[in-house]
RNA sequence: CGCGGGGUGGAGCAGUCUGGUAGCUCGUCAGGCUCAUAACCUGAAGGUCACAGGUUCAAAUCCUGUCCCCGCAACCA
């Protein structure tokens, strides 16, 4: 029996282009779900699109097209970064799409029906920036722009009668915010009243959106209809089969930024509709560069396709991945990430193989040989090697992927001071079966490193496993086999000059 | 009392939740090796873990307080 991982990133705002922050929420998840997939896991992982609300039909009005083209535009900007970035998404939704349109219908309508949306008229303070009414306290601070008060009839969800309920879980389930520094912070705003959350637009001020069934002079407040994708990705109402499947989420990845929405609106979503709640929300930190936050907004963002042009895409996706703690803030420079690719990817990784692949060259006429007796010296590799998939495994689990790729690595460094200590080049000249023994250890262990790091890097992982000739091989001692006969390659990651300026 | 992030050897960071000889990468210095992508290996210097109290047999880690730095119009993960 398989067991079931659903993880979903946030469905991406089509206003802009995509940027490294929607890279590395999707590559993460795209390394999370072959982590599991490779545990034998049955995974379902599912991104998209969120196109509709306010800022989109602004930007649409801008470039002179309608909303649904300017969608359509800019979609295939995101689904072609994800081939390039190599993600291997279980599905691609898009707010868009009918099945999303009904269901979000289908959803307020069962809502309404159950008593939880009731009709209101609202005077407030209104930020057109933000989209949304804002406290009197929040006008004073100043941070808003085009404040106006505004009085409007509008639909409104009782979120605030599952406070009490949603504090209680939270407590309950300590796994279900992460890191736990969030789940305080999202304690902290449950401590002051809940209101109940607006969830209509009127059409006369913004018209793009879901319409509202019992309404039609309203569409669907943008948050309440894009939450809702992750039951629409799994066939809620829809295709009972797959939802009792799939449902609960294991894992929805989000920004700290887009926390209240996923820990506080979208719980009492499901509450109302008596689901269960997705088993973990885990929010991560921001890129900076320098000190300022990565944003479009900034025009500091660095373009996830240069560099992947520039370095591959395997560097990109390590260095994202092996750079950031997950849930804090990390800095993007390109001297980290050069830094990073010479001398973990370059010296470390692939130079190990280029020493490996040029002594088996030159003493077994390129043919793995076989491994003698282990001497003491082979056994910390051995068991190191035979360690790695367990400490690998359980790392993954604890999100720590930075550390779980230090591990790899740490095997790696170690392999490179075995092989330094053991000098087969020297060993060969008198003892050939000894030399064997060295480099089907050293090989192999690299072999295993490789395909513990496939989930991070799957082209050039796959390269050195081919090179191996041992595709498809596991992460168990054992898996290169002795009499193959190694291919001829290039340096694995050539090194990154840098060029010497003043 | 607006919110958030942070202060750990020269730099960048782990470690803090689950207290127990302070760790990694880079850089510097010295040496080694020369199979390899001027790579790799060994050793060394360098930290009172922002500060002050407290709890404890034991605190970077828990508690209390203080100081300092950074970000916060444009919704951006």
């Amino acid at each position: 029996m398989k067991t079931n991982f659903y993880l979903t990133t946030p469905i991406y705002y089509v206003n802009d282009k995509p940027h490294i922050g929607h890279a590395y929420t999707t590559i993460l998840a795209d390394v999370l779900s072959r982590y599991h997939r490779v545990a034998g896991d049955d995974v379902f992982f599912l991104t998209g699109l969120d196109e509709h609300g306010q800022k989109v039909q602004q930007a649409a009005e801008k470039r002179g097209l309608s909303p649904q083209d300017h969608c359509n535009d800019l979609a295939p900007r995101f689904t072609q970064l994800w081939e390039r970035l190599q993600i291997e998404y279980n599905d691609f939704i898009r707010t868009t799409q009918p099945r999303h349109v009904m269901l979000v219908q289908q959803v307020l309508q069962k809502v309404y029906d159950s008593g939880d949306i009731y009709a209101d008229e609202y005077e407030g303070w209104y930020s057109v920036a933000e989209e949304r009414f804002i406290t009197a306290i929040e006008k004073e601070s100043g941070q808003f722009r085009d404040v106006k008060k505004l009085k409007e009839r509008n639909w409104f969800f009782r979120m605030g009668k599952y406070q009490t309920r949603l504090i209680e879980y939270i407590h309950s389930h300590p796994e279900f915010i992460r890191p736990l520094h969030r789940c305080n912070e999202i304690l902290g705003f449950l401590r002051q009243p809940l209101g109940d959350l607006c969830i209509s637009r009127p059409k006369a001020r913004m018209s793009w959106g879901i319409e509202i069934p019992f309404d039609t002079d309203y569409v669907t407040y943008v948050w309440f209809d894009a939450l809702l994708n992750y039951l629409t990705g799994v066939g809620y109402l829809s295709n009972e089969e797959q939802f009792k499947k799939r449902w609960p989420a294991d894992l929805h990845l989000i920004g700290k930024d887009i926390l209240t929405t996923h820990a506080v609106y979208w719980p009492t979503m499901l509450f109302s509709l008596g689901l269960p709640l997705p088993k973990t929300i885990f929010a991560h930190g921001w890129w900076l560069t320098g000190d300022a936050k990565m944003s479009k907004s900034l025009g500091n963002v660095v373009n996830p396709l240069d560099l992947i042009e520039q370095y591959g895409v395997d560097p990109v996706r390590y260095y994202l991945m092996r750079e950031m703690v997950l849930g804090q803030d990390a800095n993007f420079t390109l001297e980290s990430f050069i830094k990073r690719y010479n001398s973990d990817l370059a010296n470390d990784f692939g130079n190990l193989l280029n020493r490996v692949s040029g002594l088996i060259s030159k003493n077994f006429d390129g043919v793995v040989p076989q491994a003698g007796v282990l001497s003491a010296e082979e056994e910390p590799i051995k068991t190191g090697g035979e360690q790695l998939e367990g400490k690998v495994r359980k790392l993954i689990q604890e999100l720590s992927v930075h550390e779980a790729i230090e591990e790899v690595m740490t095997l790696i460094r170690e392999v490179n001071t075995y092989v330094e200590k053991q000098a087969p080049w020297k060993v060969a000249r008198t003892d050939l079966k000894r030399a064997g023994t060295i480099l089907y250890t050293s090989t192999e262990a690299l072999r295993l490193s490789a395909v513990l790091l496939e989930p991070v890097m799957p082209s050039k992982t796959r390269t050195v496993l081919d090179i191996l000739g041992a595709p498809g091989s596991k992460a168990n001692w054992g898996g290169l086999k002795h009499g193959t006969k190694l291919k001829s390659h290039q340096a694995l990651f050539p090194r990154i000059e840098l060029e010497k300026s003043a």
